[in-house]
RNA sequence: GGCGGCGUGGCCGAGUGGUUUAGGCAGGGGCCUGCAAAGCCCCGUACGGCGGUUCGAUUCCGCCCGCCGCCUCCA
């Protein structure tokens, strides 16, 4: 059974399902205020490896990822772009899922949107003012954090402490420096929704609550994003279930940064790098597989170094693709372990073309709270198992292994590079006839001249038992 | 000020109280090859500093140094 590092308490402990066989996730996808970064591609491949893993095991998963689309900077950008909010929200989210499907991260089972949920967000606004805990200002409707038991759980701070670290500026009208908003009271020209505070729009904290709430339930299993949402985000999400007394994530996880030159990556601090810019540049499964090298909850340095190295160990799988002639499982959608018991809980027996044990070793460290770089081992491991035994003669040995580097990969969502754009046209196949002419002739200086032109054309050139192959470099 | 994370061989990056190594990339040597490429084999003997616990610590404890983050919007 998979245990994760658990935010709320801080111990790696195993997931808590509400009923066998199924797990319910929850993300908090983008705001579509701009283009996505490399912060948004790590927090999306982090949890579509999640997901897949889970899928791996054979849990029946439901995964939400919401889209914020409305919220302060959408209104500033679009006003200052001169074009309608949903106009602007739509562009943004069109490439926000061009992206996702590059990166070959799957599309979640429900994509709930902040603005189709403002009437059940007033409904909830609503009932924890009816509660007591929420006050309203002259500018909007807050929460008083200090009738919420337990608020700090995630920021893993008490009360006192976080307020006396407050850096919000003081608002005279507010109990607590650490009440958030609820409600925000519309200014003239901003979009609103009516309300019994006046015309005004959702708080950012609110939406999470009511779309998770509404369709995963009380008690669904984990809650996850990027570390940043910890607090107050998902901390002020939390606050809000439990004022209202309902069982709110069960389990929280939250994934690293993104660094360049050692400092996050954010919005804020505008040092990011757009995820079209890195895909224009690098191969999207080098990515993937970066952000496999590290835990999840380390920081990454993403460099133009560390993705060379990332497309280096691609090329080794790629060869191993290439020399089993290893079918991309991914084709019809996430794979299953064979083996799986179904539950969940354990590998059975695997088919014999697949090395159970080895499977077993790679869930090991899956189960482990997500090691990936250590799966990532057995997996090389095993390219270097297919390869030596391939190299000794041992057909069935080295098939075996190249089949689990297959359905491994396949389990992290890592597809092998496909031929296409290989196909080779007729004058570089005329090059690859004259070499394999000038080397049966042991025309070694024609062979070199040949083989030079392919290179420069952009061929990989290799000679083997059956002649000359090429391939795109 | 409060709270937290990290510091591993050339680089990236796991892990562990001691018996043989994570793994990848780069590098060196070898095999293979006409030469290459790909692949295989071998190699580096690393764990910030100072103390402590221990028969023994990179791994536990304390202190120190350095880096980073959170307490405001941010994946």
């Amino acid at each position: 059974m998979l245990t994760l590092h658990d935010t709320a308490t801080g111990d790696v402990a195993p997931l808590r399902l509400r009923t066998p066989g199924r797990v319910s996730l929850y993300v908090c996808g983008p705001t579509v205020d701009g283009v996505p970064h490399l912060g948004h591609g790590r927090m999306s491949l982090v949890f579509d490896v999640l997901r897949r893993y889970l899928l791996f095991t054979g849990l029946d998963v439901t995964y939400v990822s919401n889209v914020t689309d409305i919220e302060d900077k959408i209104i500033d950008r679009a006003a200052a772009q001169g074009i309608d909010i949903a106009e602007f929200t739509a562009t943004n989210e069109a490439l926000w899922w061009e992206i996702m499907d590059a990166l070959g991260v799957l599309r979640p089972d429900e994509t709930p949107h902040a603005t189709a949920y403002v009437d059940r967000m007033i409904d909830l606004v609503a009932d924890l003012v009816g509660r007591g805990v929420a006050y309203e200002t002259s500018d909007g409707v807050y929460l008083s954090v200090m009738d919420v038991p337990g608020y700090g759980l995630l920021a893993r701070q008490p009360l006192d402490s976080l307020r006396a670290g407050a850096r919000v500026e003081a608002d005279e009208e507010k109990r607590s420096p650490l009440d958030f908003v609820l409600w925000k009271k519309a200014k003239t020209g901003e979009p609103s929704w009516e309300a019994p505070w006046g015309a005004g729009r959702p708080g950012w904290h609110t939406e999470c609550v009511v779309m998770s709430l509404d369709l995963l339930g009380e008690g669904f299993e984990l809650h996850g994003g990027g570390i940043d949402l910890m607090f107050p985000h998902h901390e002020n999400e939390r606050a809000q279930a439990v004022a209202t007394g309902r069982e709110f994530a069960r389990h929280w996880m939250h994934n690293g940064w993104v660094t360049m030159d050692g400092e996050k990556m954010s919005k804020s601090l505008g040092n990011f790098t757009s995820l079209a810019d890195l895909l224009a540049r690098n191969d999207a499964r080098a990515y993937r597989l970066l952000v496999l090298r590290s835990h999840y909850r380390s920081p990454i340095e993403v460099t133009p170094d560390t993705i060379a190295d990332a497309e280096s160990g691609l090329a080794r799988l790629d060869e191993v693709g290439r020399r089993f002639d290893l079918p991309d499982l991914l084709a019809s959608g996430p794979v299953v372990d064979p083996g799986a018991a179904g539950d969940g809980s354990g590998p059975a027996a695997q088919p014999a073309d697949v090395d159970a044990e080895a499977v077993a070793r790679f869930r090991a460290r899956m189960d482990d709270d997500l090691d990936t770089p250590g799966a990532l081992a057995t997996v090389f491991d095993l390219v270097r198992q297919a390869n030596a035994a391939a190299d000794a003669g041992d057909e069935p040995g080295s098939r075996r292994a190249a089949a689990t580097v297959a359905l491994l990969c396949a389990a992290l969502g890592l597809r092998f590079r496909s031929d296409e754009g290989s196909e080779v046209d007729e004058a570089s196949a005329e090059l690859v006839r004259l070499r394999d002419e000038a080397r049966a002739a042991k025309d070694w200086a024609r062979a070199d001249a040949l083989r030079g032109e392919l290179e420069s054309a952009g061929w990989s050139v290799e000679d083997g038992p059956t002649g000359t192959r090429i391939r795109r470099q």
